[in-house]
DNA sequence: TTGACATGCAACCATTGGGTTGCCTATATT
DNA sequence: AATATAGGCAACCCAATGGTTGCATGTCAA
């Protein structure tokens, strides 16, 4: 993902040539991208284009960050809310 | 996570109480979430409390999210650009 | 002080993950 | 038509993951 962010739209080949594995291996990973639905691809000829899919990041981010995002912001005003308790006190 | 997320500050036998797993199953999970600083513990006596911890999950958004939603937007204001452009062509 | 309860530690096991090699097919190029 | 290039498919391998069981330790309560 972060080489295709880097340059969009590349060939399988030319993703190979900055990653340090096999063909078959970066393959491996671009299926799973594009099952995700993360990747999607177009061929042209005998190459085969990957483009990023920026939309379905969203859906990880509401299950794994929103979620707790939202609470990490309550925690911090609770934090403030507790502190101006104590202050109220004196 | 989800677990404490439900009710913080929760003890190792009780979370078991929720998930199905051994303990010492839920207690890996525990270990790997302090190492990474996603859960704090607290003993009291012979029992250990966990708190989620809020803050550091902004770091994993930057890495993950941000970079890629930023994408995400810029995606949509080049899609927005390029149907203006073929309007004027008009 | 003894027994029950809460947790930790270590060895073990099956499955998955991420990679490799080898071979095959389809499209370009000459 | 022959060869080189881009990619796919399948079998295999090893280490990491995610669980388990068994036993040990520390703390509370009677």
């Amino acid at each position: 993902m972060d080489q295709l962010h880097t340059s969009n739209g590349q060939t399988l080949s030319e993703l190979c040539e900055h990653l340090d594995m096999t063909r078959q291996a970066v393959t491996k990973h671009l299926v799973i991208l594009e099952e995700a639905n993360l990747v999607a691809t177009v061929w042209r000829g005998r190459e085969k284009l990957h483009y990023l899919n920026p939309m379905p990041l969203h859906e990880i981010y509401e299950r794994w960050i929103g979620k707790y995002e939202r609470y990490r912001l309550r925690a911090l005003s609770d934090l403030k809310k507790g502190l101006e308790e104590k202050n109220h006190e004196r």
